[in-house]
DNA sequence: AAACAACTGTAACAATTGTTGCAATTTTAT
DNA sequence: ATAAAATTGCAACAATTGTTACAGTTGTTT
């Protein structure tokens, strides 16, 4: 078995050099620093000298300096690995061996592998402030077509319940223009495309962001025409064994983000979703609870 | 304000060119790599040419490449927090710690166990049976109101692909009596509905499976109205720890009827499929690929 | 068809890297 | 107290790095 740089340094620590431990002190506690910067930066940054790295590297058994870098590289990376290992552990929560080659189970590992990746790639900060503009927009604007139009209705359908000023986008041409002519800073766009990217989509993209409205959007790869119009963007893979792409990704960010808008607005829109129901129940729409 | 790699990458992969995009990739894939390693090295490793790494750093409005590595770095060092955050959120799966923890991870979490309920408890054999229901039938009739609608017409959408007798309920009252009258025992409907039910999707699997026609359903628990009405029958959890709830697991379940629906179709279906994103590009509908 | 611009890899480059010999210094043993 | 051993930094080194000029290639425009 390989050791670790953290083994390594512990069981040699007390045999090292004065200097030598200054040194082991720092690759300890800063193994991001060793694996990414170069030795003579990390020298002068603690004030040690190069070759003291050097001769630390042959003093914790690796035969050069390099060695010592790898491991720390390794180290960081597993760090990483620590989420994909609980994120396996939830997946693999028990489908029994019949199962395993069934359509569904492939299907539904697929879209659960879609939403870890989500977790790993999204940044909670931009989210955050994403919901932000959101609830703090005049006016919010959905745009989706093709495959990502329901989800769009879905998002605008949610929104309707708390909130009176999101619009979508594309539901008939002559609304359109006036939505589009009456945006401005003050307004937030939501974008969502996937590939094959609807052009309808992208030049909307384009022209709401002319008007200096933020743009968020919602996309699959890095190469959619959609990013360059998009002053907030992320990213969701589609990935599934079938012919079809996989929405489910994009439906988790979508309830994210709704779910986080209206925390961040006040209790009135919570009060105004319950009446939304309640009218509901009266007009009879709903089922009479039984 | 600074921008990070992906942003820079994302707001400008269109105008790269072919080599500098795969490099911008590779990078945007990789960042851990780039922070870590050498120029020349990703460059062995991938196949690209050193300079190209130089000029997609240019490219990307870095002054030089090492400006593109300190962005990595800043990345990943961002990200190994974030991931530390995550993964603490992640294990605590104690239902009375529901505050802690991200947003989108809660979300997520939920997410997927209500997708693992699924596999649980769907029988693979009903699925299968009700696919090849649905995929010999005459005409296929998609009902779902309110939070269900965009979800209905998502599995429209996929099948319009495929097929052209699937029609969706409730576009307008016109249309939907001459169809309603016009259904028979050779035709199945698929019916969604989640608390709070609607009472026209409960109405109306009655009528349909009063005309003897196959009614599939898809809720979210035993007691719902709309059990009485089905000849199939799946359950799907839609738990969430925020407000609304969640209809991941729907997807996760839509997908795969659709995918086997096509798969028990001849090889026609897959061809027309083709062809209507063929179609789409001809006229316009699709963004021209890079 | 010719001229043009844009793209990309090769090769030479200067800068920077990690390493090592050596001398100055400190520590330890006698 | 003195010699031996160990520690440490400086400076020169070879290797490797990132960069750039150049040339071959491509695709586009006139």
């Amino acid at each position: 078995m390989v050791l670790g740089v953290q083994e390594r340094i512990s069981t040699k620590m007390t045999m090292l050099s004065p200097q030598l431990q200054r040194a082991a002190q720092f690759v300890s506690e800063n193994p991001e620093g060793v694996a990414t910067r170069s030795l003579r930066y990390v020298a002068k940054l603690t004030g040690i000298s190069p070759p003291t790295f050097t001769r630390l590297a042959s003093a914790l058994g690796y035969e050069k300096y390099e060695g010592l870098r790898e491991s720390c590289r390794d180290q960081i990376m597993k760090q990483g690995l620590i989420f994909a290992a609980k994120a396996k552990a939830l997946q693999e929560h028990e489908p029994h061996e019949e199962r395993e080659g069934l359509f569904v189970v492939r299907q539904a590992k697929s879209t659960i592998s879609n939403i870890n990746q989500l977790l790993k790639s999204v940044d909670p900060e931009q989210i955050e402030v994403a919901a932000k503009n959101l609830a703090s927009a005049r006016k919010v604007i959905l745009v989706g077509m093709m495959s990502s139009r329901p989800f769009i209705e879905y998002m605008s359908y949610m929104a309707s319940m708390g909130f009176e000023n999101w619009h979508v986008l594309g539901r008939d041409s002559r609304s359109d223009t006036s939505l589009i002519n009456g945006i401005g800073q003050a307004d937030v766009a939501l974008v969502i495309s996937k590939a094959p990217y609807a052009l309808r989509a992208i030049k909307a993209a384009e022209q709401i962001q002319n008007r200096n409205t933020f743009v968020i959007g919602i996309t699959d790869k890095m190469s959619s025409p959609l990013c360059q119009y998009c002053d907030s963007i992320f990213f969701v893979s589609t990935e599934t064994p079938q012919f079809f792409t996989s929405h489910a990704a994009t439906l988790v960010l979508i309830e994210s983000l709704v779910g986080l808008v209206v925390s961040y607005s006040d209790d009135s829109v919570s009060q105004r979703i319950a009446s939304v129901e309640a009218t509901g129940h009266k007009i009879g729409d709903y089922f009479p609870k039984s």
